[in-house]
DNA sequence: ACAAAAATGAGAATCATTTTCGATTTTGAA
DNA sequence: TTCAAAATCGAAAATGATTCTCATTTTTGT
């Protein structure tokens, strides 16, 4: 056998499985847990934090922080494009989260410190006031 | 008296001190707790936690999100110098902070979730690595 | 089917942060 | 200086996310 394995379980299918459903938001450990025990579906919350630090370590999802209170949040990544393509942004106002494709970021970030910094959309969260807060005022 | 008074505590100063005093650093809340309580200060969490709030609503003070197991740290931030014009990137393997024009970024993400989106320098950290990082590997 | 490797779950343990609430401090004005 | 209201404090309990433990159950290659 291999230097290291991952089995393919049932558990793994159904967490990814929700995070595809809820493809264009970003879900808590929480609220999968939730999402799966609604369905019937019997798991413990070990089990979703290890199978998630698997799926990020592999890949398929992009972890990222909103802040302590909340923890952190989860989202499929369709594709597999390298890193994750999109950073977040929070809204200061209203809470939404939006996001910004990590390319253009980097790419406006070219000219300044010698160049070629390279974002990492995990740990990073933009905050600020969003378009629609801003033109309401 | 205005709508909202702050009063001006011993505790808000000192701990501001030990941010003045590590500058350069970042630190979370249970460190700035260790150091004041080395220093023979009697303070509570609950203070440490209540005065960091309000120096950040102040914008004396940056926070920004490491991961849920480590918390929240803060910043000094020393007076004026770049207000709101730049944002800071912090390099993951070297530690540099470097600085990145706000309006450049600001302009990057005009494509997306509906444009407008002003950042906030103030709670805004970036992670990443380095351009100088990046080469030398 | 068999044994080793990996995954699971229930609950306890961590750890940062918040809340509670009675006691204490700060402040402006009398 | 004195007073009362407003703000702050602190100690402990409460919250909430995440991790750890370990005995039990699955998964997988042979």
């Amino acid at each position: 056998m291999g230097t290291r394995t991952s089995y393919k379980t049932k558990h793994r299918d159904e967490i990814l499985n929700i995070l595809r459903e809820n493809e264009r938001e970003h879900m808590t450990a929480g609220q999968i847990l939730d999402e799966l025990k609604a369905k019937g579906v019997s798991i413990g919350v070990a089990t979703i934090y290890r199978q998630l630090d698997r799926l990020v370590e592999e890949g398929a999802v992009t972890k990222y922080m909103v802040d302590a209170v909340t923890g952190a949040c989860y989202e499929f990544r369709n594709g597999h494009e390298e890193k994750s393509a999109y950073v977040h942004g929070k809204c200061e106002k209203c809470g939404k989260v939006v996001h910004i494709e990590r390319k253009a970021v980097e790419t406006a970030m070219q000219g300044f410190s010698g160049g070629g910094f390279e974002l990492d959309c995990t740990r990073t969260l933009f905050y600020g006031i969003c378009g629609d807060c801003r033109r309401k005022k």
